[in-house]
DNA sequence: TGAATTATGATAGTAATACTATTAATTTTG
DNA sequence: CAAAATTAATAGTATTACTATCATAATTCA
């Protein structure tokens, strides 16, 4: 898989950035450093000032790749989300069998991150712990409605789309597909957090992940035909 | 309903504050109008400066009831969880069902908010946008745990155990009561954004609410006696 | 009532953030 | 090697998120 994975590139809507980041070193270190910087000290704290120099670069030529530190988590997260996609499609690709199907899909998408030695400037083991982190505040804005009309969060409905055909195809009456899908995409990211935050309110430990809760439940949701 | 409400007090954790709103005319007005504000113009474009230029007051007397707009945040998200808990506990004490009880459980905390004259300087529908707009960025943060520690999310999680503790009631062998809880309060929070801003993502509609997803979800789930 | 206490308002000030603009230095490329 | 493009350095602005101080208004309680 990493061989075949060292020639696609996860493509990102164009206007989320001003200058393709992948396309230069710059870029990629801003990528690169953005992501374990996020993780230490959180999404509010992170300024591109800090970042500039942690990388020992300018503030202002970050600028030159990122409007804004909003824009460079829509441009994090949705790499995530297509870094995910191409997981789900390469793993359940050559699956005939529609619930066999959707128990992989299920695994792959709540399942902890594990490393990925593909793209050697991202971590995606700490860029899934952003996504669990910070995903929501890219999407809880008030200009969510104007971001999702130009294309911000395609790669993500994308994903939930996929997933709810995969459950049509296997209880093809069932009646809440989509949110059935959104709710596993989702909650599994607040599982997660649960675990690490709030233990009472989950029965999601290290050995009962949340792959295994949304697994008994769709599978005792769902009629098979 | 109402009359007995009139007398009830919705009881924050004292370290919330650093005076207690409900003590004054101006702190009412503070709390009524924040919710409003934060409503409008989104939780982080809302500063205590407009705040204190809508009510016809001063910045530095907001910082005498609030430290910051977080902790801001933490008070009004709080207080709709104990409203929230009271509707809760005042509609399902008499219901000797446990699968009627929690029936009605899911029905409360997953429907849209109606109107609530009782707490006549809180706007309970407009709060309930705040909360599917805003609760997570007050627990999305680096001090989530400390926070925790010090008890601000304690009534939240007393409602998560409550419904988690009902859903024992109707199942004692379901293995995820708490994952199942947790997934409905937030769930069906995520669910509601959908339904407004990415309606391919969701299968609630204005006549097809999330109650009625989570109610078929929850009953398809468990294992009556 | 009137003195003391408390609450609120007005003003000023600080450090940090989130940028923009300009110019200089460096690197790339044709 | 010159021209073009990229990056770095510096400075500057408006806003935010406060803190501090002092004046004034309202409350309370002796």
């Amino acid at each position: 898989m990493e061989r075949l994975l060292q020639s696609v590139k996860i493509s990102i809507n164009e206007n989320i950035y001003v200058k393709d980041p992948e396309s230069s070193n710059l870029g990629k270190r801003i990528v690169e450093e953005s992501i374990l910087m996020i993780h230490d000290m959180g999404f509010e704290s992170f300024t591109f000032k800090k970042l500039g120099m942690q990388i020992g670069s300018n503030e202002s030529s970050i600028y030159r790749y990122f409007e804004n530190k909003h824009k460079l988590l829509l441009y994090l997260t949705s790499w995530y989300w297509g870094w995910l996609e191409y997981q789900l499609v390469f793993s359940t690709n050559s699956i005939a069998a529609p619930s066999k199907k959707l128990g992989k899909a299920i695994e792959i998408v709540t399942k902890t991150t594990q490393k990925d030695s593909a793209f050697s400037h991202i971590n995606e083991v700490v860029l899934n712990k952003i996504v669990i982190n910070e995903y929501s505040k890219s999407y809880l804005t008030k200009e969510v409605d104007q971001e999702n009309k130009e294309g911000y969060f395609t790669i993500y409905k994308r994903l939930v789309d996929r997933i709810s055909e995969m459950i049509r195809e296997v209880d093809e009456d069932y009646p809440y597909p989509s949110s059935l899908s959104s709710t596993i995409l989702e909650g599994s990211l607040h599982q997660h957090f649960l675990k690490d935050h709030f233990t009472s309110l989950t029965d999601c430990r290290k050995a009962n992940d949340p792959s295994q809760y949304f697994t008994h439940l769709v599978f005792n949701l769902l009629r098979e035909k």
